[in-house]
DNA sequence: CAACCCAAGCTTTTT
DNA sequence: GCTTGGGTTG
């Protein structure tokens, strides 16, 4: 038996054993959140609770994993691993899929990330002949996704004149016409986006009582962590599963909502005590993260915040050092004083590169940050910009594996119909648009059957591609019933050539893609270990799509985990470092630009300083930079107000840099010879995202004008399959189809040596025949 | 059809 | 300043 008393505090311990009815429990940062959510869901257990009755929603993948290990030592992994766990996207992904019928879906759906998303909206739009300059694709699914994570569908929509009148504004008179056809489409894909995850569980519960009934039932106690961060879709789902039971616990702190931009509403937490007047609320106030400095610090900041709950923050941790507040004269020199810290703090302290954090407010920010790193051999890992699963190598492999499984999955379709290219291009894929639109069915329908659709103008040589791209789809659909994911995926990439597709389109960042293919490879195996080891475990292919669908950067392990962190704020809420370090402490970047006309905005950006701060545990370094380079013009800036409302008896401020009379600093004096440690350039390795410098991009091949005498007239006669020929490119190669084409031009399909197959237009073509 | 060039848009944050 | 995608050229 545990000895909860000695593990918690009075107010801990409290919140632990107040089992039955809502609670809500205001933690404060570093207060020991964590450690009752996890005692708490203990000693339900210890208690007799069945682990499959207890929900609880976390905030992300990592978050929800993290706190099962930790039940797991409590109570023992096998039951732990049965508890209903999970982001709120994952754990209804989950239910939606096993009720698809119901919602007229089939149990494969495919999620659809926010790129495939967009991608579903501009290909809307240009079906509907919609002007991209007035119709913002970003600005539509933006405003889609708003109105989804707030319940309002297009029927609510029609009677909402307010909604409408601000699209009549914005010139966007058919926006409720582009709603309805997104949904439509979408559906016909047999696909959800991570707001219809919320909100087709929302319709889901609304539309079947029993549904409902059953899962009241199943939930006997429900927890959210983070509450104040969900938004009213995610809201109305918790409020509907809790009223049968109404052992409802929520988490969370006020003055750490900072995702308001995706539709969190502080409201929710805020009105708690309204929503169940017969609510508890434990306040957890003692902070055992960091030294009373950065507490005290992080008080003085957020008091100037008007809406928030009571609470202050004490610590009886050591007074520690002050926060050090430093100004460069550039973004450049900014990061040289920092990773000149990092170095100062590590020989001083003997810290290791894992008790560091640099915090941002904006992704474009890590740029200079990473040069500097680089420049003083501190090794660094950037999470967030683009995660793995969203690289194109990544999501290509993926694309493949997700029209098996759905073979209506249109994103997923139109990303590699053509790829690696088989000579099915744009003005095809019209055509078999516009013949779809026709037919009402799925795109790939018409592709597999496209014989049957004569009228259709394509000719044959096409035809048999896009036949024969069917059949190899149907094929690998077959061997997905035998073969596991990774199995099957290494039989699609050497059937598709898809990794000498990328060696050939770029060497050296085909490389990159290879390796990262290789990693997702990995990950399968992976993937299939864990399943297998599962009581509930699902190996299947579409439940290795739909958890990869809903992983982000956060999730990934890496081989060596003594680096430095870079991230923004946002994604830095939850954890905790010895060495915080927070840049760019400017107006208009922190608060950004966007934020500054309004209260709300700006008190939300409060917030997420104060999220920062309260991330050190031992020293935080807060830097700014007095001249900066934005959308590559170089700009002055001025100091964040904030830095003025931090009580200055925490604060320990250096003059400003321009004063050392060394501001004529530009942000190459700090080069190699600077450093302690005399060193070769940085390899010029690919950056995280993939990135490759134009410098090591293979030179261009000088032009040669085309072989005279070949029109697209006609195929020239002395041209047969079988003969090969010299291309100043590709090589040497061998003929292998000919395909007459009077309207775009006659073309031919060559196997070259070393390049692989390519159809290239007669017309243009530049070769010489071999005999 | 594929390669190349250029313009636009980006930089607020993400499940 | 860089990336992306659209349009043009070969």
């Amino acid at each position: 038996m545990i000895d909860f008393e000695k593990l918690l505090n009075p107010q801990q311990l409290q919140a632990v054993m107040h089992t039955e009815g809502p609670l809500m429990i205001i933690a404060g940062a570093g207060s020991g959140k964590t450690r009752v959510l996890t005692y708490r869901i203990a000693y339900l257990m210890l208690q007799g609770t069945d682990p499959f009755n207890i929900l609880a929603l976390t905030f992300t993948n990592k978050a929800a994993r993290e706190m099962k290990e930790r039940i797991a030592q409590v109570v023992g992994p096998s039951e732990a691993r049965n508890l209903w766990m999970g982001t709120f996207h994952s754990i209804f992904a989950r239910i939606l899929r096993r009720e698809a019928d119901k919602l007229g879906y089939t149990p494969q759906f495919t999620i659809y990330d926010q790129e495939d998303a967009l991608r579903a909206v501009k290909q809307l739009l240009k079906d509907m002949g919609l002007d991209k300059d007035v119709y913002k694709p970003r600005q539509i699914q933006a405003r889609i996704s708003m109105m989804k994570n707030n319940l309002i569908t297009p029927r609510v929509y029609a009677r909402t004149p307010e909604l409408m009148e601000q699209d009549e504004m914005a010139k966007r008179h058919m926006f409720l016409d582009v709603y309805k056809r997104y949904n439509e489409k979408l559906f016909k894909a047999n696909a959800m986006d991570f707001d219809d995850l919320l909100l087709k569980t929302n319709e889901l519960l609304a539309r079947f009582p029993e549904v409902l009934a059953k899962y009241q039932r199943l939930f006997r106690y429900i927890l959210v962590d983070e509450y104040q961060d969900t938004n009213h879709s995610q809201y109305m789902i918790i409020r509907a599963l809790a009223d049968y039971y109404r052992n409802i616990a929520v988490v969370g702190d006020d003055s750490q909502s900072i995702y308001s931009f995706r539709g969190a509403n502080i409201e929710n937490i805020l009105r708690f005590k309204k929503d169940y007047p017969d609510a508890t609320v434990y306040k957890l106030e003692q902070n055992y993260r960091s030294t009373k400095n950065i507490v005290g610090a992080g008080n003085s900041l957020i008091r100037h915040n008007r809406q928030r709950l009571e609470k202050t923050l004490w610590t009886s941790n050591e007074t520690g050092e002050k926060i050090i507040v430093r100004s460069a004269s550039s973004e450049g020199q900014e990061a040289h004083i920092i990773a000149q810290d990092i170095r100062e703090q590590i020989s001083r302290h003997g810290a290791s590169f894992s008790d560091f954090a640099i915090l941002y407010r904006t992704n474009s920010q890590s740029r200079p940050l990473e040069d500097a790193l680089r420049k003083h051999r501190i090794p660094f890992r950037i999470y967030g910009g683009q995660s793995f699963y969203q690289r194109k190598e990544i999501k290509d492999v993926l694309a493949y594996l997700r029209l098996l499984v759905n073979p209506q999955d249109e994103e997923a379709l139109r990303r590699i119909i053509n790829f690696p290219a088989r000579g099915i291009g744009q003005s095809t894929m019209d055509k078999l648009t516009v013949a779809s639109g026709k037919a009402g069915k799925p795109l790939f329908d018409i592709i597999e059957h496209i014989d049957r659709y004569p009228a259709v103008p394509i000719n044959a040589g096409i035809r048999r591609k896009l036949t024969d791209f069917a059949v190899m789809i149907r094929s690998f659909q077959v061997r997905s019933q035998e073969l596991n994911v990774f199995e099957l995926t290494k039989q699609i990439l050497k059937e598709t050539r898809l990794l000498e597709a990328y060696k050939k389109d770029d060497p050296i960042d085909g490389m990159v893609r290879v390796e990262n293919v290789q990693e997702l490879l990995n990950a399968m195996q992976d993937f299939l270990e864990t399943q297998r080891e599962l009581a509930d475990g699902d190996p299947s292919l579409s439940g290795f799509l739909q958890e990869v669908a809903l992983l982000t950067d956060q999730d990934r392990e890496d081989e060596d985990p003594n680096k430095v962190t870079l991230m923004t704020i946002h994604m830095s809420k939850g954890l905790e470092f010895p060495f915080v370090y927070i840049a760019g402490l400017e107006e208009n970047l922190f608060p950004s630009m966007m934020s500054i006309t309004s209260r709300k905005d700006l008190e939300e950006e409060r917030r997420l300083l104060y999220v920062a701060i309260t991330r050190a545990k031992r020293r935080c370094m807060i830097t700014y930079a007095l001249n900066r380079s934005r959308w590559g013009r170089r700009e002055p800036t001025e100091p964040s107000r904030f830095l003025d409302e931090i009580d200055e008896q925490f604060l320990d401020v250096a003059p400003l840099a321009a004063s050392t009379g060394k501001s004529f600093w530009g942000d190459d004096v700090f080069g190699d010879d600077d450093l302690p440690f005399k060193s070769a350039r940085p390899k010029p390795q690919p950056r995280a995202k993939g990135r490759v410098s134009a410098s090591i991009r293979p030179k261009k091949l000088k032009k040669i004008s085309p072989v005279p005498g070949q029109t697209a007239e006609k195929i020239p006669e002395d041209l047969h399959p079988g003969d090969k020929i010299r291309h100043p490119k590709f090589g040497n190669g061998t003929i292998r189809e000919l395909i007459s084409d009077p309207d775009n031009g006659h073309k031919m399909v060559v196997d070259f040596d070393h390049q692989g197959r390519r159809t290239l237009l007669l017309r243009y073509a530049r070769f010489e025949k071999l005999n």
